[in-house]
DNA sequence: GACCAATGTAAACGGTCGTTCAGGGGCTGC
DNA sequence: GCAGCCCCTGAACGACCGTTTACATTGGTC
């Protein structure tokens, strides 16, 4: 008995100013999205995560229905989040589509490098899902591409891209996802205190897709 | 009792010609293979890969000193494979690093369309293997990717290749990566019957790998 | 001060995992 | 025909998993 003081939940939003440690249900994904990232999903285990945070493994069903619950809702929202700032940055980029892929691939890498953990939770653990809670991840997924795909149109109709012609054929979605491939997988390795900052690095993944798409002039 | 007939195990080299279904150490690297690419290497269990090649789990610990090690051998293998056709492509390729990176990239693409599911289960299942065992994997990939880095230093010095320069500084480990990224994670999405074909992919990608780093003239 | 919803603990449940092991057939070489 | 080896089966072992349950403690409300 009387093994720890109760951790000062949640409670709405008090007054500000305080050093509240976190509402329970913060620290859980705090936690778990950290552990997910070191070691992967399956392997990590309800009571890994809760004392992590402090708590005992019961305590995880009063705020998520099951594990697997909590991994869908860490990474619908990251995915969300994601899909959300690329729109943004595209529509804040004005009308050329010169500006448009280097808004999107600027934000795309810069969120990458700086959100590692997240990053490489939302897209190497989405496998564990089942079929019905990974199809609106999978949705947002497309939209992403999509929205590369159309900049890419834009750009060839408007003059300013040219893409490689292979055997007079050209494939916009293969090219959309070898470039998010290129920008999604920099949170494998990148980590801060390199040569480049993430700045840095966005700037040279943005104009080597500009030069991958046979971006004209300036 | 009585359940199945022996299967007709190995039996080194004997004539040629006969239809040996497998011997069993291959059915099972088979098994393991395919199973480990669909479902992911912790949720596969010994028993799922020993039932599909008609054994039951016992029978892996003749062949394998852990489940681990399985994991390991298959990967081993397939690491080592690629290493050696990435420099072998590279030194087939005559002296011109713009010849040099089209062999690369075409190569490098190809196997990871051609052999989906082995590049899978190398990519993506490393991180289960504990720490000894994925250092020779490792240095298998660094040194893949100390190729591409070669392969872009010779040709910034002979002024055929002219990448992004950041704030006046280069990273060519960084670009080597972005490359490397862009190609290996085609084996996650590509599937055969899309508008291109492997070749078309492979020379799809040399092109856009050439044109990131600034390739001169022909 | 009695009630209530929220949140926590600690133990337990049923299931499954990787691995081991005693036993038994079928080769091969003598 | 028998020894010795290889390979397999089927049962068993101990450990650990996600989840449920019974119960305690809190803070707020009338």
């Amino acid at each position: 008995m009387t093994k720890r003081k109760p951790t000062k939940s949640a409670g709405s939003t008090s007054m500000a100013g305080e050093r509240d440690p976190l509402p329970s249900i913060e620290a859980i994904r705090a936690a778990a999205f950290q552990q997910f990232a070191e070691r992967g999903y399956p392997v990590v285990t309800v009571r890994d995560i809760m004392k992590a945070c402090g708590l005992t493994q019961g305590a995880l069903y009063n705020h998520f229905k099951s594990k697997d619950e909590l991994l869908h809702d860490i990474i619908t929202s990251t995915q969300a989040e994601l899909e959300r700032q690329c729109l943004q940055a595209v529509g804040e980029a004005g009308a050329d589509p010169r500006a448009q892929l280097a808004a999107f691939v600027r934000t795309y890498v810069m969120r990458h490098c700086r959100l590692r953990v997240e990053a490489l939770v939302a897209n190497r653990e989405i496998g564990w899902l089942d079929q019905e809670r990974v199809s609106d991840i999978r949705r947002s997924r497309r939209a992403i591409r999509d929205i590369l795909v159309g900049i890419l149109t834009r750009g060839i109709e408007t003059g300013v891209f040219d893409p490689p012609k292979i055997d007079g054929k050209r494939d916009l979605k293969a090219m959309a996802m070898a470039l998010l491939d290129q920008c999604t997988h920099i949170s494998m390795w990148y980590t801060p205190g390199r040569e480049l900052d993430e700045q840095q690095m966005a700037t040279l993944y943005a104009e080597m897709a500009l030069r991958s798409v046979g971006a004209m002039g300036k």
